[in-house]
DNA sequence: ATCAACAATCGTGTATACAAGAATTGTGTT
DNA sequence: AACACAATTCTTGTATACACGATTGTTGAT
């Protein structure tokens, strides 16, 4: 139970927020929170004050707490602020790489590519999400490291729908096999501008996106 | 006092932390900041939750808050990250620009340009955020507005100090120019590198920046 | 004199009680 | 029957009380 209630319930409700459990627009009653998971109020209020302050549900003054619902809009937007970050987290990969970190970008790549071979989409879920991180960590920049993880955590729910899309997963693969290539040259230019790519909703993406979303 | 106390805490404790009342590393504790406030230490603690989930301090689990040091290589980070947000909306801002947001950039711009000729850093210090705010509502896109309103906050302090560098307001004041430019001409790639170099720290900046924190 | 162990104190974490505002339901009037 | 207003109920916001863990200071032994 993590040592403290008030952590352990923010991470626990973000979860079931993020899996969908407590939806879009759903109240979040304190009380009935607070009976759930077997507490008082207090540490359930702090934790819905964190993930207020994180900008995972609003709370209105004497009115209770929502889940916010970013719309596609809204999670278009955050799609571009995250492609641009990947961008500079792989620019600047391309530039510091070491040993170290090309051993980790290698190892994940090549586990997304048997998934992807497998067409397991649920692995590759998995395994793009650990590919990604393994690039934010080579580029040796901690404060972006953290937005970016924020970042992927918050879209996580979206990338898993894309990834339903037919043929996205070879798609992705083979994106990533040039990221990597761009990175493992030191082409920091060309490892920004990759990543954008592959990670900004372009084109009939967006309507993909938009799709899947109101299909829930 | 904003409604409700918690909310008004937040804002106090956070200003007093960017305002250096509360320097890094100094030690929060819950009773005295009730009793100072004139509250209890219960929206006091809901207040820290929320500046913990921010990043402006950290709670160690039955040790009490303390306001986070990020040091100059994380602040050199911060501004990294900022300079690629403010790239970013300056591109969107050049690609979308309408007529509100072309006279909001025109007369935040005049008002830098004229606390800048009278050589009033406060001055200066104001309009200057009040001008990369327009360029961030000019590039429409409300989430990459409030990261970069949230970041910019957070750098507050750091960037009143590098003001104070000699000559740096006419500098600031000249980039200033050409960014409006790039903008208003429509070259979004033009207003994003303009824009990188401007917020990004290079060079002897960073040794500027170093030396200023440590002044203090 | 230094270190270790124990005790006292201080501060955080959680529960509960109480107050105040919002939402809802019921009643009365048109 | 529909709308408005009032009373009740439900939920949030704040204070306080209590418990447990951490920190610090003191005492005794080596």
């Amino acid at each position: 139970m993590s040592e403290n209630a008030g952590r352990w319930l923010r991470d626990e409700i973000e979860n079931s927020i993020l899996s969908n459990e407590f939806a879009p627009g759903e109240r979040l009653d304190e009380t009935v929170l607070a009976t759930r998971f077997g507490v008082s109020r207090t540490p359930v209020r702090e934790a819905l004050m964190q993930l207020d302050a994180i900008g995972l549900i609003e709370i209105r003054p004497r009115r209770g707490a929502v889940v916010i619902d970013p719309g596609p809009h809204r999670v278009y937007e955050m799609f571009e602020v995250m492609a641009e970050l990947e961008g500079l987290a792989g620019s600047l990969a391309a530039r510091r790489l070491d040993k170290t970190s090309r051993e980790a970008i290698t190892a994940t790549h090549s586990r997304c590519e048997q998934s992807a071979g497998a067409g397991d989409s649920d692995a590759y879920y998995y395994d793009n999400e650990e590919f990604h991180k393994a690039i934010y960590a080579a580029g040796r920049s901690e404060f972006l490291e953290e937005q970016c993880v924020q970042l992927h955590r918050r879209l996580r729910p979206y990338r898993r729908l894309q990834l339903r899309v037919r043929n996205r997963l070879s798609t992705s693969f083979s994106e990533h096999c040039a990221i990597v290539d761009a990175i493992f040259a030191g082409d920091g230019d060309e490892a920004r501008r990759l990543l954008r790519t592959h990670v900004g909703i372009q084109g009939e993406r967006f309507s993909d996106l938009v799709a899947s979303m109101s299909a829930r």
